[in-house]
DNA sequence: CCGTGCTCGATTATCGATAATCGAGGAGTC
DNA sequence: GACTCCTCGATTATCGATAATCGAGCACGG
């Protein structure tokens, strides 16, 4: 067994890995367009290839790595083009999950969410950029599992990459106070049980945001 | 990358297998809740181990098997209910590709659009199920492309909505003349370059099977 | 007769090694 | 000097074998 670096011997081997991978990757040790060599990891961990190739190859379905047959695997650049890209992607489905979790949500997700909006308030108090951002990933989180479609959840999990790397972009732009207080009206629609509503604010969140990010490029036909 | 049909992928075993695999799943040789065994695979097509685990792991991401640690892999029973949840996600991205891709879409495009139209046409006089089904694809792939929006078009092919359609055909008895003709509304959106129109044309074609085929269950208040 | 613990066969998870493939850089040619 | 071909080092893709784990069936005690 491999326990003379990390400590990693308990579960499958595979997700730990990719844990450990995504972390490094997120810290920025591990630079957008940098490669991941899977012999340099299989020494660095003390496993073999194999949990190594299925770990790397579970990142790129998250869309944090990519990879080419015989060449390897790299971090992925996100360009801000792609950013821009998500954007419209992202707030159409986040107005299906608000339109789907709106007629279902139960008074304790409720509590949930004003609970999420007030831990963001706190991180911002503290200037803890990370916490407010985790909360925020944390509350749409919570109205897409409430929406209870697992695909609409699996298809917004898969842009995890791009939301991680969009916070990045637009942490120096907007104000933490304006990104937190923007989730009130959600809530607010829906504990109206609004469904329509509940779908036009979860939309006008995600787009308004994209168009203060963009804004000195899009040059949006309308 | 999430490779489709692109054409020069083909040397890897693994996609090789993949593919077997999915078409003997959805042939029903490989029966919803079978077990899938490892070993088996292995002796059947000659290869090792690791290539079928990751093909395995592949079609896992593709929702169509599940797997446990140690448990081996079976045969997901893809629920009606399952895809009756890909209709709403599939109309929000629809709309998005139809409202892009109406003021870039050149007179070429267009035509493209009209064979796929004509030639769903043929095959339903041909009575050839596959084929409509494989140029209805088509029509809505070169919507997606024509939109310019590299993520758009990488989630929607993620949902392989082309197989899924399949299943829901051979559960749920609709139309095909209805199915074809239905893209002739599309069509005239885009050719007047009308964003807002072709979105909502885009939308509710897909709404409009999804609630078909699944209307019992649809009870959107309007 | 029923529950409990153990053994065993089957299967997966991981390993270490080999074959296939790619990209860079040097020798040779015009 | 620029171009082409070829070799070589690095890396991935695949293999065959071993260790770890699970579930079923059986012996045993209550």
């Amino acid at each position: 067994m491999a326990d003379g670096t990390g400590g990693l011997a308990r579960a499958v081997l595979r997700d730990q890995l990719r844990e450990r991978l995504l972390a490094r990757i997120l810290d920025g040790e591990f630079a957008p367009g940098e490669r991941i060599v899977e012999s340099h990891v299989m020494k660095e961990y003390g496993v073999s290839q194999a949990p190594v190739r299925e770990a790397l190859r579970d990142l790129e379905a998250m869309r944090f790595v990519e990879s080419f047959p015989h060449r390897g695997v790299r971090v992925r650049l996100i360009s801000e083009r792609e950013l821009a890209e998500m954007y419209p992607v992202r707030a159409a489905l986040e107005e299906v999950a608000g339109r789907a979790a709106a007629p279902v949500v139960t008074d304790d997700v409720l509590a949930l969410l004003a609970d999420e909006i007030e831990a963001m308030r706190a991180a911002t108090r503290d200037g803890d950029v990370h916490a407010v951002l985790v909360h925020d990933a944390r509350f749409h989180e919570i109205v897409f599992e409430t929406a209870d479609n697992a695909l609409l959840l699996d298809v917004w999990r898969s842009l995890h990459a791009e939301i991680r790397a969009l916070v990045t972009y637009t942490r120096v732009r907007v104000g933490l106070t304006e990104i937190v207080e923007s989730h009130v009206p959600i809530l607010q629609a829906l504990r109206q049980r609004d469904a329509a509503l509940a779908g036009k604010e979860m939309r006008h969140h995600i787009e308004h945001f994209g168009a203060l990010a963009f804004r000195e490029k899009t040059a949006r036909p309308d």
